[in-house]
DNA sequence: GGTTGACCTGGGACCGGTTTCATAAATTAT
DNA sequence: ATAATTTATGAAACCGGTCCCAGGTCAACC
């Protein structure tokens, strides 16, 4: 494998020399950089992206910490930090965890081993206190609001406005028993936390027989569905942490000839538009487009995400 | 930062004995080795990653080329890879190329820089004939048939007995006139490929009225669906080249007051469990799984995952 | 004519590890 | 008791780049 010194000795001149034609540098004359440039070709050298990234300090590289990759919440996300990435001539390393802290703390050894630049946590299980510790190594960012006082970099969406709209339009329009849908049902889970305070502020205390807990995909909401049906008095409609899971809720009804139940979804996916039921949109492809900025970016800021909430 | 030699200074031993330590060689005494990890643990060290792969010419990273993210079938193949990736301690890179050829040959060029140890391509727009000139710089599987006589590895699924099968259901079931939905309606592409031969061998040549081309998403189905729907004589059924593109058509159909199209389509996903149509499962994460595989394993081999008809 | 500053070039330290090799001590085999 | 291994350790080359700095040329300006 040829490198860097054989050019500099095949042409004569020396390796700072070969490396400032390299980078497209300056102060070279024409004359030379022609002849290295050629002798490159000749060669067919391209020079080694490791060398470099150690030389350098830096690898060009965001790693995304996200507990599944073929879940539609995520695989937005991705998509809108790849885009963004693509743009910057970064490269994105997808760091699964299934939701372990043991492994998110290895992918924050791997940012401390300068392995990546930065990190995104689309999600996480470890407390915000273990990532800000971790924050000398690289910028990290997290996809939820850490607080005012938190020096963490953040892309968030206003989740709790969104729900808000959404459980008053719903109790507006005459569903008196909302049942509701999540996935963690823990502190940690940003997404959990806000559900139960947009809840309270519109319907009151979220009892437990209104809530059916541990759903991440369209089976399980058909479970949830399965649950909600034998429930008496029953519900008037039912809120759900994602289209897929609210697909499934609203399948389940059907599939037994039951009259099928109201629900709002959320992420906007194809699945509340074929069953046509309302959802809220968290615009991710931008959340994850910001992700990347800010972890591109060295400022410590805030980045806050408009969503909307689709009526059908 | 602190490194290898900051350890070696401070507990008194070489570069090489902590090397060995970290990397839990034998050869060590057990004062020794007990000393450095006491060090190392007090100084709170990590090795830097950079500098072990340009020492060891490897980086443990495969990349996986991929027109864009945000698509199920690729998602479901990235979830297959990244799983597979995970468990072999290897670290996956996402390569988006909105199908340019250009960036492809970028891709390839990292190849050569030393940035990966392999290349997946999940799909393409290069000639087989590039990909193989890069082989020698590095691993690199294709997700189709590559043919008997290439030397590419390759993992891919039976398309030609799955889409055989689902046509002549189709015929015994009545549907005379197929129409056929595709994405690239290009020779490269193999899935347009093997769809006209299949095609060809059920019904016949593909006219060009049975045929819409440029469809990759369920809006591009939709578009489709008004194409078809004002056609005389009519058509009986779709073959769509994915599920949420089959959903499309059928969806205009439902919309605009029409008797829905049957439709079969491809990847069993959501909207076509929804919809209840037939569909083609093509196991995309053993597809995936079995790329990463062939990635990282020496062998240039073909691997084939059987695909599964499934009649609703 | 001397100073200034832009242009050009190479030497070599540095990034932070791995690995080969030489050497020596401690075991084991003969 | 000696030869043959096995164990233990460090020096130094190596992976392949970047970049600081010293030194030299040459035209412009005062």
């Amino acid at each position: 494998m040829t490198n860097i010194h054989d050019i500099a000795r095949l042409s004569g001149y020396s390796v700072s020399t070969v490396s400032r034609v390299i980078n497209h540098q300056k102060y070279v004359a024409d004359d030379k950089r022609a002849k290295v440039e050629k002798i490159m070709h000749d060669l067919d050298y391209v020079p080694n992206r490791v060398a470099r990234d150690l030389s350098k300090g830096q690898t060009k590289t965001i790693g995304v910490v996200l507990p599944y990759a073929n879940h539609p919440y995520f695989a937005r996300v991705i998509d809108g930090i790849v885009m963004a990435a693509f743009e910057a001539g970064y490269k994105i390393t997808l760091l699964p965890t299934n939701y372990d802290m043991t492994i998110e703390r290895q992918y924050l050894d791997q940012l401390r081993s300068k392995a990546y630049d930065g990190l995104i946590f689309t999600s996480r299980s470890s407390q915000l206190e273990t990532l800000e510790r971790y924050r000398k190594y690289g910028q990290i960012v997290c996809c939820e609001d850490p607080g005012a006082d938190r020096p963490l970099a953040a892309a968030y969406t206003d989740r709790l406005d969104s729900f808000v709209s959404a459980l008053t339009w719903a109790k507006q329009h005459g569903y008196q028993k909302m049942g509701v849908v999540l996935s963690r049902n823990n502190v940690i889970s940003a997404s959990t936390r806000i559900t139960r305070q947009a809840y309270e502020q519109v319907y009151g205390h979220l009892a437990d027989r209104d809530l059916f807990t541990g759903a991440v995909k369209y089976e399980d909401g058909y479970r949830a569905g399965a649950y909600f049906a034998q429930l008496d008095p029953a519900e008037d409609a039912i809120f759900a942490n994602g289209d897929d899971i609210a697909a499934g809720v609203q399948q389940y009804y059907t599939d037994h000839g039951l009259e099928p139940i109201p629900v709002i979804g959320q992420e906007n996916l194809l699945s509340s538009r074929l069953l046509k039921f309302s959802t809220i949109d968290h615009h991710l492809e931008a959340l994850g487009q910001a992700a990347f900025r800010l972890a591109t970016g060295q400022s410590t800021t805030h980045k806050l995400i408009k969503s909307e909430f689709i009526k059908r």
